[in-house]
DNA sequence: GTAAATCATACACATTTACTATGAATAGGG
DNA sequence: CCCTATTCATAGTAAATGTGTATGATTTAC
């Protein structure tokens, strides 16, 4: 019942791409020194993120990534479920769930969908732009 | 972000045991059969629950197993934990939650709690017996 | 005493995780 | 046009985890 590195790494690289949003494409140089995770493994990340659509990218000298949508368009979710796949807790239940043959007699399939919505409810309504607001408040606890 | 066949199997194995509260010790081999689940790999996993003090186990010839309480007093949430580990979605929430030394800029570590907090709610609410209510409505649909 | 059961470990194999490595393709600046 | 900085594509790999099997010891009702 791990989220793995790979879905949270997502997480915070677009939150990275949100925060440094100036117009200029990001680096992946730029995101690994920043957010200390290999330049490697983050190329792999944001090319499941490319292929989704969720970022655009620039490619040769001065390029980089930059979001094609607010941040406000992108909920945490949304990027999970690139990164990690589907987030229901077994394969019977959500969205691409499969068949089971039990199904008929299975009570415990209950917990799961209960498990189910409450995890979509959570990860369906942060959006980065919440998140960019969670470190705006931390950097004023500094400041005051 | 998944739960394991152990967590499942576990949460099964323990419903058939308050199922079948006959008085009488219920067998490893009965509960496979009816389950469909290896007795070996069965026997692993109420080995946990015994060590745990869930189950009581008689040994030797018409020996087997029993719930030690009432089935409302086992929560889905002490079964798979005891199975699966801490249910936290990242090891830097819930319980035992380990240091990290990014954490006084992490802003992700919000979601985890958020996640954490609906995971539990879930999984703390719901007892063997709210499931052996839910079988009963179920052979009353067939009954109708 | 024997068969039926639990108990304790060790082993095995497949999958997933978490990266690293290699090199090709692209494009901006001199 | 060349060099360098970048993305893009794919393969490899070591460790951990998941999902069981296998072997055999121990206990106990009959």
């Amino acid at each position: 019942m791990k989220i793995s590195t790979k879905g949270r790494y997502a997480l915070r690289l677009m939150l990275d791409l949100a925060t440094y949003n100036t117009g200029e494409p990001v680096s992946i140089k730029d995101i690994s020194k920043r957010q200390d995770i290999s330049e490697k493994y983050l190329e792999q990340i944001i090319a499941i993120l490319n292929k989704a659509g969720f970022v655009r990218s620039i490619r040769g000298a001065q390029g980089g990534y930059m979001l094609k949508k607010a941040p406000s368009e992108y909920t945490v979710g949304m990027i999970l479920r690139q990164t990690e796949g589907d987030l229901a807790p077994v394969s019977c239940v959500g969205a691409d769930s499969e068949e089971c043959e039990r199904r008929s007699q299975c009570v415990t399939v209950r917990i799961y969908e209960q498990l189910n919505n409450a995890i979509n409810g959570v990860v369906d309504h942060i959006t980065l732009a919440d998140m960019m607001e969670w470190q705006a408040e931390k950097v004023e606890q500094y400041v005051i």
